[in-house]
RNA sequence: UCCCCCUUAGCUCAGUUGGUUAGAGCGACGGACUGUUAAUCCGCAGGUCCCCCGUUCGAAUCGGGGAGGGGGAGCCA
C-alpha cells in the first residue's frame, strides 16, 4: 500500500463503510454542523467531513476538561475529536464516538452573521455565498455526485480502449462556428498596436495572432480519432454568449468522445451506453446523496434513472418528429414546420410528453447545422443527433463528420468559409481519410439532470455567467 | 440580447386605498427541559424597508432612473 491509511484521521464515509469495528479508538476531523446539550451531562456534535452525506454523532461529556467550550460550539466550528467507536444509544443513527478529547480548532466569529446557518436556504442564496456552500447538504451531495459522475465517465471510456485526449484551451481558430468566443491577450488594452489599416495589430501579441478560449475540443480531437482510433476530451469549455437562462454558463465542462470508423447510429448507441453506465454508477455509489435529491430537490431523481436504465432512449428522425408536433393538436409559440430549429417548447414535448423518456434526435436538415456534418444521401439532411432528457432538454449533441474531401470543400463553398482556414482539418480528408463521428456531453447538464437540481449554476463550483466572476 | 418578476431583521417572507412606534417564522443569544438528533417550551436582541431623484403635509407603499438577483425566450452543451 503506497497511501498508508492515515490511522490518526478516519473519514466519516469509512466509519460508516463498516472500516472501523465497535470498541476501536477512531480521530475525526471536521466541521459541526449542529451541536445539542444535554442536561444530562453530555453534548451530541453531529460532524461532516465532505466524504459522505450523513455526519458521525461525537458525544462528549462533561467530564472534558474544555466541556464549556464545547458548550460554545456552533455551526462550522472545526474540531478534532478522538474517542472509543461505540454502537449508538440514540436512535437515528448507528453509530457514534464518545469523546475522550475534542479539541476545537478554528471557531466561527459572530454566529449570529454567520451566512450558514443550519436551517433551510434558498439556492440563490447560497450562490451569492459560494465560498461557504460546500459545507451545506445540498452542495456536499452535488459535489461528491459530481466527482462520482467525472469518475464513471473515465471508467467507462477507459474499460471501452478510449485514450483521453487534453486538447488546447488556447486557440487560435476563430472559425468553430459554436458561437462567441473570449479574446486571449497580452497586449496593453490602454494602449493597443494598431496597423496601416488602423485594425488591432495581433502579430505583436503574445501569440502573433489573434487568440481565443476554445469552445470546444472537437476539431483538435478529430486529428486524435484518425490516429488512436477511439478517444475523449474532458474539459473547460468557454461561450461568451450573453445567456442567461438555467442552461447556460460562460465557462462549463464538456466530455467529447471521437471515434473513427464509426457512423452516426455508433454514435448514438455509444451516447446512451455512456449516460447509462454513469447512472448506474450514482446509484451504485451515491445511494446517500440520491436519496437526499430525491426526498429535497425531486422526488422522481431516483426512480427516474431507474427507468431511464431499463429502457432503450427513443430514436427519432428529425422528420417524424416535426410530423408528431403537427399533429399533436398542441398550441405552440413558435409553428412547426419542416427546415426550422426545433425550440425548447417542440423539445420539452417531445421527450416530457410524448415519449416521456430521453430521446435520441437524428438527421436534421443541413441548413440549421454545422458544416462538418456528413451530408446524408437525400441531400438535404445531416448526419446529426441530440439527446434530449426530460427537464433540461438538450444533454449531448453530435454528428458524423464528412469524411469525403469534395463533399466537404463543396459545403464550405456552400457557407462561404474559406478553405485556407481548415487547412490541417482537410488534411485529416486528404490523408488516409475514414468515416468518424462524435459528440460534446455538457457535464453540468448531465450532473443537474441526475440529481434534479434545477440550475447548472449550482453543480459547478464557482459558476461564470455574464456579469459575474465572483470567487 | 428580448420579455416578465423580485429586492423589508442573519435567512424566508407578511406589510391593507400613502398615515403616527415596520411584523411573523426560522436562525443567533439567554434560560428551562431532554440519549438528543435543523428537538421542544419560555424570553431577549436585531431594520440605511437595495441606491439616487421626484410627487406629497407625510413614501416600505406612487412616478422616473440606476444596481443586484430570479424565471422564460433565443444561442447552445
Amino acid at each position: 500500500m503506497v497511501w498508508r491509511e492515515n490511522m490518526a484521521q478516519a473519514p466519516v464515509a469509512d466509519i460508516f463503510a463498516g472500516k472501523y469495528s465497535v470498541g476501536q479508538q477512531v480521530t475525526v476531523k471536521g466541521w459541526v454542523r449542529t451541536r445539542r446539550d444535554s442536561k444530562a451531562g453530555l453534548s451530541f456534535i453531529a460532524l461532516h467531513d465532505g466524504s459522505c452525506f450523513d455526519p458521525i454523532q461525537v458525544i462528549a461529556l462533561n467530564t472534558l476538561n474544555n466541556y464549556t467550550d464545547i458548550q460554545r460550539l456552533t455551526t462550522s466550528c472545526s474540531i478534532i475529536a478522538t474517542g472509543v467507536l461505540k454502537e449508538s444509544q440514540g436512535q437515528g443513527q448507528s453509530l457514534e464516538i464518545e469523546a475522550s478529547e475534542v479539541e476545537v480548532v478554528g471557531w466561527v466569529e459572530n454566529p449570529d452573521t454567520y451566512p450558514m446557518a443550519p436551517k433551510r436556504h434558498s439556492l440563490e442564496y447560497l450562490r451569492e455565498h459560494a465560498h461557504l456552500r460546500p459545507r451545506t447538504n445540498v452542495i456536499g451531495a452535488v459535489t461528491r455526485v459530481r466527482n462520482c459522475l467525472s469518475q464513471a465517465i473515465h471508467r467507462f471510456f477507459h474499460e471501452n480502449g478510449y485514450c483521453w485526449v487534453s486538447t488546447p484551451i488556447l486557440t487560435a481558430s476563430d472559425t468553430e462556428g459554436a458561437g462567441e468566443m473570449f479574446r486571449v491577450s497580452t497586449l496593453d488594452m490602454m494602449n493597443v498596436p494598431t496597423t496601416e489599416q488602423g485594425q488591432v495589430d495581433f502579430s505583436q501579441d503574445f501569440f502573433g495572432k489573434e487568440t481565443f478560449l476554445t469552445v470546444s475540443g472537437q476539431l483538435n480531437g478529430e486529428t486524435y480519432a484518425t490516429a488512436m482510433s477511439k478517444i475523449y476530451t474532458f474539459g473547460p469549455t468557454f461561450r461568451a454568449e450573453n445567456s442567461n437562462t438555467s442552461r447556460h454558463l460562460a465557462e462549463f465542462w464538456m466530455i467529447e468522445p471521437e471515434v473513427a470508423f464509426a457512423d452516426l447510429s455508433d454514435i448514438a448507441q455509444l451516447s446512451e451506453d455512456l449516460l447509462k453506465y454513469v447512472f448506474k454508477a450514482v446509484l451504485a455509489e451515491r445511494a446517500d446523496d440520491m436519496a437526499f435529491f430525491a426526498q429535497r430537490i425531486n422526488k422522481e431523481a431516483i426512480s427516474r434513472l431507474e427507468k431511464v436504465i431499463e429502457q432503450d432512449f427513443v430514436r427519432m428522425d428529425y422528420t417524424d418528429a416535426i410530423e408528431i408536433l403537427q399533429n399533436c393538436g398542441k398550441k405552440f409559440e413558435f409553428p412547426v414546420s419542416w427546415g426550422v430549429d426545433l425550440s425548447s417548447e417542440h423539445e420539452r414535448y417531445l421527450a416530457e410528453e410524448h415519449v416521456g423518456a430521453p430521446i435520441i434526435m437524428q438527421n436534421y436538415p443541413k441548413d440549421i447545422k454545422a458544416f462538418y456534418m456528413r451530408i446524408n444521401d437525400d441531400n438535404k439532411t445531416v448526419a446529426a443527433m441530440d439527446v434530449l432528457a426530460p427537464g433540461i432538454g438538450e444533454i449531448i449533441g453530435g454528428s458524423q463528420r464528412e469524411e469525403r474531401l469534395d463533399v466537404f470543400d463543396r459545403r464550405l463553398a456552400e457557407m462561404g468559409l474559406n478553405q485556407e482556414d481548415y487547412s490541417w482539418y482537410r488534411d485529416l480528408r486528404r490523408y488516409g481519410t475514414v468515416p468518424h463521428s462524435g459528440f460534446g456531453l455538457g457535464f453540468e447538464r448531465l450532473v443537474a439532470y441526475v440529481t434534479g437540481m434545477q440550475n447548472v449554476r449550482d453543480v459547478i463550483a464557482f459558476p461564470r455567467t455574464p456579469g459575474n466572476a465572483n470567487y
